[in-house]
RNA sequence: GCGCGCCUAGCUCAGUUGGUUAGAGCAUCUCGUUUACACCGAGAGGGUCAGGGGUUCGAAUCCCUUGGCGCGCACCA
């Protein structure tokens, strides 16, 4: 457990995250500073600032946050605090979805489970009433879960997609469509859910692979081949293509009469090109009720269309004996008797296919044509107003075009960029959206009935007797309006709305690209004349060890809040943040977590050791001058990491800021600097600069520990949150000081291969002739770092029998390991080392008499070979002399 | 069927427009003087960059091809 002496600046010897957490959010959250007015009223920020703003993809409230939703809160979090830092005017918008179908269906689930009800027992009403009380505490519980993450989302802002202000947004926006004429009504084929009762759009289909039976029957003089005998009773078209050759007997347009399940039929011959000779028995028969392909066709050539099942999924008297039995129990016994009538051919058990499920709720699709709304994305109309660029106020456009042209002209940017291909894949084969969804919760659609009067307005119609369509409209349609149905939409003048809209980044999951940014992008254009953002960065899924998605049936479900609990917020980010790249899977392991656990814990110690060392610590302390090489060296690593730190934030390479920094604290400089430092000591404002400048570069990442460290150190009224993202310059050059790092290192080499103590003090004899001075000035530090009683630095050297030695580019290194040395070792570790260079020097030489590579290489690659090949002949050389020195 | 991605150290992954003798973390092995840290320190071993071909002075990187894995879309009578 953590000690507390009265030495230790900090108290604890080792980072307790659980002790610390809840108390910086609830600070963070009282100071208002996740709120960019109150930024710029207490000044944090400027009043004519840059706006930077994101919205959260609103977690659907039906149940808990996971791993997925942690890594999306770390990134955004990760960018909203950069930018609050560096001065933006900032703002990541929080909320939630009511994720209609989904939610209605988990509802309905545990009122079955629990009550054993459906909700047509308890009538629209009261089930909406539960559905709402589940919704809410499901918000509460992801709001919790979101600020253990650390998420520095403006609460004030928190928005749902079932409000009233979104709800207001909705039906603006339907009203405006229909009235343009994008939004109309008509009967088409739909993906029928009967376990729902309701429609899904063909985004919402989930194909599960299945090996099921593939009959062929006899069909007149034909064998006809399905896996859905259920659905053939009125058959009574056959298909052909037209150059089938086994078929060229049969012309377009004749007519058979055929033995079939329920008595003889009559059926037409089509011949069209859509049929696959190649496939089954070359000839088929359409159902074009139960079928969007069958459908299409019998549009094509004008046929009749005929209802076969009903919308539980029941058989219609078409079937006969057969009607009202379910497909499942029918099936069966339509084969037996076609059997019996000597019209089963055979049955391939082999066929596989792809099933269409509701992926929310898994019930079996069936296609069926109903009177549905639908929004036209194939329409010309006329974009009032356009910001757009390519395309003007008063344009004729249809919304894919728009949505083609915003992508291709670069005005939206996709990162990863190979993810804009499956962004046109999807775009240019875009159908026209299924709007109506007939379940309860969400978005009544606003149109009303009286008659044959049809009435769409924003309010119901003021005259009695007109009655409400009862169906609700798809979730992403409320969800498409999210950018600024949440910035004041539809009041065109909200301050918001003027500040903030277009937003900066999407920052979202590549699994959601097609469902939600694809919609963004369409009702954005379309209703604000502008793209709803600018980039969209996509991140990858978190899988578990083995690869495999997180699933509460496999039992592999890492916790977010299990982790935080555990190793505390900051490790739990960092494991996220680091090691990935976007739109590509990472797989996560508590071991992972645990070590970025261990990251913490070091940053707190060097936080700990660095204020030992400070004498009274300031947060604005300039950056100081140095004395030594070493500080040279420090502030030049510092200043390059900076750099670099915020170039890879700006160009959204998160896991390489992160390694960049992990490298930089943990080997630069607690393993160096702050070694060299209790050497040569009195570095007070040097070690404060450092201290604060690393707290806040890694504070977007780690903002718990970060803080925490702060505020001990300038007191609970600063807030390292909203301090300012460094910005300095430094140009000196610490040139020697990798070469004191080679010494130290082969000197701790020798002293391990030979298997000496560490506490045994060595001597050493350093023969150097360009670098006498930097040996000479630096001799206290090395002999320290590498535990030596002597560093006699010479230019020419003298008697070193008996010695150990290596080279390092500028110094031939002899160490005194007493009687230790083994001459046979090393002579083996030399002629090691000498065949290693070796061939490096003959490759080198072999690339330096290429005439090619010295007339097209660029000259700095050649002089960089040619310096190469100087440095490695020097130290072949002296190796050389050494090992000869041994014989 | 079409498209996309991946295959780099035992494991998880980096490797930006082609230009150090290909890197990191974890794991492994050896050794632990030093109170910031054993959630630590020092050192070490470990890779024909999936296989084959090509372009180039030069390829993990670009092109073609084969194989394995994953994903998306389409088909599914």
């Amino acid at each position: 457990m953590s000690s507390t002496t009265s030495t230790d600046p900090l108290f604890e010897k080792a980072y307790e995250s659980s002790s610390h957490e809840d108390g910086i959010y609830a600070a963070w959250e009282d100071s208002g500073f996740f709120n960019p007015d109150i930024c710029v009223e207490k000044g944090v920020c400027e009043k004519d600032a840059n706006p930077f703003s994101m919205v959260l993809p609103p977690p659907n409230v039906t149940g808990t946050l996971h791993m997925g939703h942690a890594v999306m809160l770390a990134v955004q979090d990760v960018m909203t605090r950069y930018h609050r830092m560096k001065g933006d005017k900032t703002l990541w918008l929080p909320g939630t979805d009511h994720a209609a179908i989904a939610t209605q269906s988990k509802v309905e689930k545990i009122l079955f489970d629990t009550e054993g009800k459906t909700r047509h027992d308890l009538g629209r009403v009261e089930f909406l009433k539960r559905v709402q009380a589940f919704a809410k505490s499901s918000r509460d519980t992801i709001v919790n879960q979101s600020k253990k993450m650390g998420s520095s989302l403006d609460w004030s802002r928190e928005a749902f997609t079932l409000d009233d202000e979104r709800n207001f947004a909705v039906r603006t926006a339907f009203k405006r469509m229909y009235d343009d004429g994008l939004i109309y009504r008509g009967h088409r084929i739909v993906n029928w859910d009967p376990k729902m009762q309701c429609n899904v759009s063909n985004v919402e289909i989930e194909y599960k692979e299945e090996q099921a039976s593939f009959y062929y029957f006899q069909y007149g003089p034909f064998v006809i081949g399905t896996a859905r005998p259920e659905t053939k009773f009125s058959d009574k078209y056959v298909l052909i293509h037209p150059d089938d050759e086994r078929y060229k007997e049969y012309s377009d347009g004749d007519t058979f009469t055929c033995e079939w399940i329920n008595g003889p039929i009559t059926a037409t011959i089509i011949k069209d090109e859509a049929v696959d000779p190649e496939f089954g028995s070359g000839v088929m028969t359409i159902t074009p009720w139960h079928s969007e392909v069958d459908f299409h066709l019998a549009e094509k050539h004008n046929l009749n269309k005929e209802q076969i099942i009903d919308l539980n999924g029941k058989l219609l008297p078409v079937a006969g004996e057969f009607a009202g039995m379910l497909i499942s129990d029918a099936r069966k016994k339509i084969v037996e008797k076609l059997n019996k009538k000597g019209l089963l051919v055979r049955i391939d058990e082999e066929y596989v296919h792809n099933k269409a499920t509701n992926y929310r709720g898994g019930g079996i699709l069936e296609p069926q044509i109903r009177e549905q709304w639908f929004l036209d994305v194939n329409k010309e109309f006329t974009l009032t107003r356009s910001k757009i660029d390519g395309i003007a106020s008063g344009d004729m456009v249809t919304l894919k075009h728009i949505m083609q042209h915003v992508v291709r002209s670069n005005q939206i940017e996709i990162i990863p960029s190979r993810f804009t291909k499956a962004y046109f894949d999807w775009v240019d084969n875009l159908r026209d959206w299924c709007l109506s969804r007939q379940i309860w919760y969400g978005h009544q659609i606003p149109v009303w009935y009286k008659g044959d009067d049809v009435y769409c307005g924003v309010n119901p119609p003021k005259e009695d007797g007109w009655e409400q369509d009862p169906d609700s409209l798809d979730t992403w349609f409320s969800a498409g309006l999210w950018t600024f149905s949440t910035l004041g939409w539809p009041n065109e003048d909200a301050i918001d709305l003027q500040t903030f809209h277009p937003t900066n980044v999407l920052e979202t999951g590549y699994d959601i690209l097609t469902f939600w940014v694809i919609r963004m992008v369409l009702m954005g254009t379309y209703h604000m004349g502008e793209v709803p953002f600018k980039t969209v960065y996509l991140h990858g899924l978190v899988r578990d060890e083995q690869g495999r998605k997180m699933s509460k049936t496999l039992g592999n479900v890492l916790d977010p809040l299990d982790m935080t609990a555990k190793y505390g917020t900051d490790a739990t980010r960092l494991s996220l943040l680091i090691g990935g790249t976007p739109g590509n899977d990472m797989k996560l392991s508590e071991a992972k977590v645990a070590g970025f656990r261990n990251f913490t814990n070091k940053l707190w110690n060097i936080s700990r050791f660095v204020l030992m060392n400070i004498e009274s610590p300031s947060k604005d302390v300039d950056i100081p001058t140095p004395k030594t090489l070493a500080d040279t060296w420090i502030l030049e690593r510092l200043h390059d990491v900076f750099l670099s730190v915020t170039k890879d934030i700006e160009e959204y390479r998160f896991s390489a800021a992160g390694e960049t920094l992990r490298d930089f604290t943990w080997n630069d400089l607690a393993s160096w600097y702050l070694e060299i430092a209790k050497i040569e000591g009195n570095k007070s404002q040097l070690l404060n600069f450092v201290l604060n400048t690393v707290l806040t570069l890694w504070h977007p990442y780690m903002p718990f520990v970060t803080e925490v460290i702060w505020q001990k150190v300038y007191g609970k009224d600063e807030m390292l949150m909203v301090s300012k993202w460094p910005e300095f310059s430094f140009s000196q050059k610490a040139t020697g000081f990798p070469l004191l790092q080679d010494v130290v290192s082969g000197i701790r080499s020798l002293r391990a291969s030979y298997g000496i103590s560490p506490s045994k003090e060595l001597r050493v004899v350093c023969v150097s002739s360009d670098h006498n001075d930097l040996f000479t000035n630096n001799t206290e530090m090395v002999s320290t770092l590498s535990r030596l009683s002597s560093f006699d630095v010479v230019s020419e050297k003298g008697n070193v029998e008996g010695m150990a030695s290596f080279v390092t580019s500028g110094a031939e290194v002899f160490v005194d390991l007493a009687a230790a040395v083994d001459v046979d070792k090393e002579k083996t570790r030399l002629e090691k080392e000498i065949s290693s260079v070796a061939p490096y020097i003959t490759s080198l030489e072999k690339k330096l008499k290429n005439e090619g590579f010295l007339k097209s290489a660029p000259d700095a690659v050649v002089l960089q070979e040619q310096q190469k090949l100087t440095d490695a002949k020097e130290k072949h050389d002296k190796l050389q002399t050494q090992l000869s020195s041994l014989m």
